[in-house]
RNA sequence: GGGGGCGUAGCUCAGUUGGUUAGAGCGCCGGCCUGUCACGCCGGAGGCCGCGGGUUCAAGUCCCGUCGCUCCCGCCA
């Protein structure tokens, strides 16, 4: 109903979005997804005028009449419509509705998420809702339309499987054929795409549900929704590179930044190094520096009894701030918060620090952390020691803490890169043992030493947009014999891996092609395009913290009486 | 599993040091109104102060428990 309309007669259809009663005059906005329009009811059309005066919020209408131009005084430039309104002839209440719960577009405050979520049907009428999920079409169809100009097929794979390797926990269905099994739902088709490509496919694409069993956050829930893509025949580069130009389309298509491609790929020692942190937020400076050689003769006992049982000495200078002795009480509490013994905070005063710990270092000490820190006059400093991996994780929170404390981050800006060279395992403490990084399928870099394997380098990726993780992939392991030994440096025993993924291991002797791939979450994706505070924001029905979703009240997932029955008990993480 | 926050009208919130009849804005209902567009004006209804217990002459307010929602950590890419 623009200006193009005028003099011509039109039937429109919609919700009663408000309505302004002059006693004479009546003004109607009808909303549909499209926006609104302004309806007027003149007391001539006596039957129309009747029923307008009824009408209450959401009910639907159908109203036919004559579109015409508005007086110049009457124009309202907020509305795309605004030059324009339909003089009712007739119209037809097609259903009325109930005092909504809560206005459809408020002004008095954001209605709370559970009250959203409860009569989320409603919640969806709003501009902003409709837009979100406007928005996740347009990416998700950019995303098939890329990949189906680049030869990619769609394939579907099945959601009743069995245990994938990621590492979560799985959510589980009872079989009612196979009395006493269970189906686990997927992680990821990572097994099943690895299968299509032995199968000859080359080129897979799903937009695949996937489940773990974790907690909600306002970035994640328990189900969720990924861009799952798979590629035979193709080295780390191919895989990187053809992913720049899918999120370069996308973005077009769906109003991001643009992406000035290739992306810069930071090597995982280096991301660790300097942000302390193997998903780096890049928007803003803060890095981390390392201190242990400066002090390398220190005798003041803190840093002394850290650098003799192998730790490290790092910290941030966050250059040039006026903070109270409470936020430096703050900043030391927030440390012990992420698991440091404590933190040091120094101002650079002269040649040396106002610091209560400046006594306790010589006048050589404090001009070589200055200068390792490229410290200036009145530079706040903050330095931490401990175990390498505590001191890196809590400096990268520590910085992150100050980006926003000091509002560091630039509006509008934008900070995407890959995080490449990963290593292939990691040492896990507590179990004592090795764990894949990335899952157990990523192919090591070159030789694998059995015998080392926290040496093995892996053919890993991972995207990172503004310090989150978007998405990541490898490419896989497609010799069986290299396969083994992995599995076998990961404790995971021939017979195990046989019962596990014997299916995997099999295919893999048939003459499996070299493949890599990547999934990206597309929630998160389209949470950061879109702005949103919530992943919630972007799921037309979205999990609440629980779980559960608040609208159909969801049951429990599995029918205990049912699990007893099979003669099950459920104990622990999991059966 | 651990820690923090919240729960008062349909919605969003205020409620002082514990004090007598618990408020506001929006919404809702009724009346008036022919150019409004967050219409305006007049009038009105609407409350198990999440639930249970305790302290007190007196509890929305203090204490204990519990339930729900939410954020963070753990966990998870």
């Amino acid at each position: 109903m623009l200006a193009d309309r005028v003099d011509t007669e039109v039937r429109v259809a919609g919700w009663v979005h408000r309505r302004r009663d002059h006693g004479g005059l009546i003004f109607i906005d009808l909303r549909d997804r499209t926006g609104l329009v302004q309806l007027v009811f003149n007391p001539e059309a006596t039957e129309a005028h009747a029923l307008a005066h009824k009408l209450r919020a959401e009910d639907v209408l159908s109203a036919a009449g004559v579109v015409v131009r508005r007086s110049d005084e009457t124009v309202n430039p907020d509305l795309p419509t605004g030059e324009v309104e339909l003089r009712v002839e007739s119209a037809d209440l097609l259903a009325d509705s109930e005092t909504p719960p809560f206005q459809i577009e408020g002004f008095s405050g954001e209605v709370g998420e559970d009250t959203r979520l409860r009569y989320r049907y409603l919640d969806l009428r709003r501009e902003r809702m409709q837009e979100a999920i406007a928005l996740r079409h347009r990416v998700s169809s950019a995303m098939r339309e890329f990949l189906d100009g680049e030869g990619f097929l769609d394939i579907e794979t099945p959601e009743l499987t069995r245990s994938t390797p990621e590492g979560a926990r799985d959510f589980l269905v009872p079989s009612r054929l196979q009395h006493g099994s269970f189906y686990a739902l997927p992680q990821s088709p990572q097994l099943f795409k690895q299968l299509l490509m032995v199968a000859g496919f080359e080129r897979y694409y799903q937009i695949a549900r996937c489940f773990r069993d974790e907690a909600t956050r306002a970035d994640r829930q328990a189900e969720f929704t990924q861009l799952d893509i798979e590629m035979s025949f193709v080295e780390v580069e191919d895989v990187l590179e053809l992913n720049e130009r899918l999120l370069r389309h996308v973005f077009e298509r769906a109003g991001g930044p643009v992406l000035d491609v290739p992306l810069p790929r930071i090597p995982y020692d280096e991301a660790i190094s300097r942000y302390g942190t193997d998903r780096p937020d890049g928007r803003f400076g803060l890095e981390l520096v390392d201190l242990t050689e400066v002090l390398a003769e220190t005798e003041f006992k803190v840093f002394r009894g850290v650098i003799d049982s192998g730790g490290s000495v790092r910290g941030i200078n966050a250059g040039r701030r006026e903070v109270p002795r409470s936020g430096l009480d703050g900043f030391i509490s927030r440390a012990q918060e992420l698991g440091a013994q404590g933190l040091v905070w120094a101002f650079r005063e002269g040649d040396g620090w106002r610091s209560p710990t400046a006594k306790f270092l010589t006048a050589d000490e404090l001009a070589g952390l200055n200068g390792r820190l490229g410290a200036e006059e009145g530079d706040l400093l903050l330095i931490v020691a401990d175990r390498p991996t505590m001191v890196n994780s809590v400096l990268a929170q520590l910085r992150l803490d100050l980006a926003h404390r000091f509002d560091l981050i630039p509006e509008g800006s934008s900070d995407m890169h890959w995080v490449v060279d990963w290593p292939l395992m990691e040492y896990n403490e507590d179990e004592d043992r090795w764990d894949a990084l990335h899952h157990p399928f990523t192919s090591p870099s070159g030789e694998f030493d059995p015998a080392d394997p926290g040496k093995a380098r892996a053919l890993a990726y991972d995207l990172v947009w503004n310090g989150q993780e978007l998405g990541g992939g490898s490419i896989r392991i497609h010799k069986p014999d290299v396969q083994s030994q992995v599995f076998e440096a990961l404790g995971i025993s021939a017979e195990e891996a046989e019962d596990r993924f014997g299916f995997l291991l099999e295919a893999l002797r048939f003459g499996a092609p070299p493949h890599g791939g990547i999934a990206f979450g597309l929630d998160r994706i389209v949470q950061r395009l879109f702005g949103a505070e919530t992943i919630r924001d972007v799921i037309a029905f979205p999990k609440t913290a629980s779980g559960f979703d608040l609208l159909t009240g969801a049951p429990a997932p599995v029918d205990v009486r049912q699990v007893r029955d099979l003669g099950i008990a459920i104990r622990g993480k999991q059966p």
